[in-house]
This record gives structure tokens, sequence and C-alpha cells, in this order.
DNA sequence: TCAAATTCATTCGTATGCAAATGATATCAA
DNA sequence: TTGATATCATTTGCATACGAATGAATTTGA
């Protein structure tokens, strides 16, 4: 030991050995994401969440363009032509041209579609609950509150 | 009118006009996710999250097997393939048999995948920070504490 | 020890999710 | 009016994401 000298280090500048993926927002967004669309999957097992959301939405507003839906439900054009699309197949909607403006694709529930959404609507609660359950219902207020803001 | 009727209801049980898409913790959950990924996006253009993700655990935890790789950034099996096949294409890992078990693929940082992860840190600090951009820092520590709950 | 169970990786099929390009239609503005 | 813009929908290409099936290798347990 040559002992004695003194060293300037930033101790404030974190190296890359502090960067903790865990602890990221972004990492832990996508798992709580995943644990969502797992417990999704465990309660409404023929529908996916996005297919899911077309629906309800279109249970609230009814008749509405493709793109005009993919807006309420934040979906880009091509995603939600396909969710569509599927939905279609499944008889859960049709689809119609807009007399007046030829470029639009209206979307309407059928019946069956009508029936699916409002048998599932209660599971969708249940769902919600069950996503939530980790957190008191004071933290679960909290929670959804600050996530709002993010989103 | 035949007037002076009572009727029993029960008011506490929500209608199916009650749920409200925008409001479950699913539906606001995916809008964060979706934002993340556009800040992601607008600052590390060419790796998308899970690229990342992969590359700072191995610079993390140093090599490991694909599998493995896989359960510490939560990927299933197939997902993790593409990714890591993709990485590889690229030359930022390498891909090598385990020499004792002949089922494990072991995957490495090449000094590219190392170069690289470790100029991206700092912007994914820049990332994780711009995300939490609308909280305070009371906030996002709340945010980020009961997030983790539910993940 | 050896058959059963488990683990690791791959493949297939299906479903988001988004960027970019394209075509048809509608609107705006000079 | 018409040329420039904007909007709506579609298509293509790429990248997760996961269930299910398969095959190879390893571990377990009776």
């Amino acid at each position: 030991m040559s002992g004695g000298e003194l060293k300037l280090v930033e101790v404030d500048e974190p190296d890359d050995h502090d960067y903790r993926l865990q602890e990221q927002v972004g990492f832990i967004l996508r798992k709580a994401h995943q644990r969502h669309v797992s417990i999704f999957a465990s309660q409404i097992g023929d529908l996916t969440p996005p297919q899911f959301a077309a629906l309800a939405k279109l249970h609230d507003v009814g008749e509405t363009s493709q793109n005009q839906l993919g807006t309420l439900i934040a979906m880009d054009a091509a995603t939600v032509k396909g969710v569509i699309d599927r939905l279609k197949a499944r008889g859960l909607v049709d689809l119609t041209k807009h007399e007046v403006d030829k470029r639009r694709l209206l979307v309407n529930l059928t019946p069956e579609g009508r029936e699916a959404i409002e048998r599932l609507i209660p599971l969708a609660r249940a769902i919600t609950q069950e996503t939530l359950a980790p957190l008191t219902a004071k933290e679960a207020a909290t929670f959804m509150r600050l996530l709002a803001k993010l989103a």
C-alpha cells in the first residue's frame, strides 16, 4: 500500500452495475400486464382482452366506424382490423358500408354479440377485482389514480 | 297511471350500463404499457424492450441457458427463443451447447453485445424517468411499490 | 437399475401491436 | 373548380406472446 492518497469519485453518478432491470417501471408494467391477461384468460377463455374491449365499447356507444372504434379502445387501424375480422368470423359483429361516406366501415354488435357481452360483463368485474386483489381497497384506489396519470 | 305500487329493485347490483371499460385496470394497464413502449422506441430505436431486457440481464448475470434467461426476464420458452435468435442474428449474443447437460443452450454476450448494453443503460434510465414523468417523486415511489405488488 | 417424470429446447398455430406503403374517398383552399 | 391535404381502410413485414405438441436428455424413485 502506498497509502494516504485521496481520490475524487462521482458517488451519485450511477454506473452500469446499478441498473436493475427488475426495478424498472417498464419491466414491471410488462409483468403486471402479463398477469392481468392470464387472469382474464382464466375467467374468459374464449375471448381475448382486445376482443372483449371491442365488444364492450360497441355495447356502450353503438354503431361506429372501424377506425373510430380503434380510437376508443386505443388500437391502431391495422390492429383493430384484425380484432374485428375475428369477431365477425364468429358472428359477434357485422360490418356494413357507410351510405354517405364510402370510406367508412360501420361495425355493429349482432344479437349474439350483444348476448355475449352482457353475459361476460359480470365476469369482467371479477377479473378487475382479482387483478387488484393484492392491494387493499385504499391502495387500489391510489394505484388506479396514479396509473391513469401514466396512461 | 295505475299509481301506488312499490317495486323491489336491487340498487347495489350494478347493471351492464355501469361497466366502464376506460376505468378497468386491465384496459389502463394496457395503455400505460403502450405508452412506455412508445417512449422506449423514441429513445432506443434499434432494440425492443424485450431485446434490451435480455441483454441487460445477460450483462447482469453472465452466461445462462436460454430457458433460465427466459425465467429471469419473464418470457416463456417460445418467446425467448425468438428474441435470442434475433440478437444472435445481429451478433449481440452467441450460443454454445452446454458440455455436460446436452439439453441446454448457453447464451453469452458478444463484445458487441456488451458494448451495446453498456452504451444503452444510460438511455434506459432516461426512459424510466420519462415514463414516470407525469408523477411527482413521491407519487412515483408509491406507484412503483403498488405496481410491484400487482406484478 | 430402469421406467416414469421432469427439464430444455424447438416448432406450429393463433393473436395482438405497430410502422410504412397504398388506394379510395372526402374535405379544404386558392 | 380543382389541386393539395386529410381521412379511412387495407396490406405487408416484423416482433412479441403464449398454448400445445414433440423430441432429446436428464433426474427421480420404486
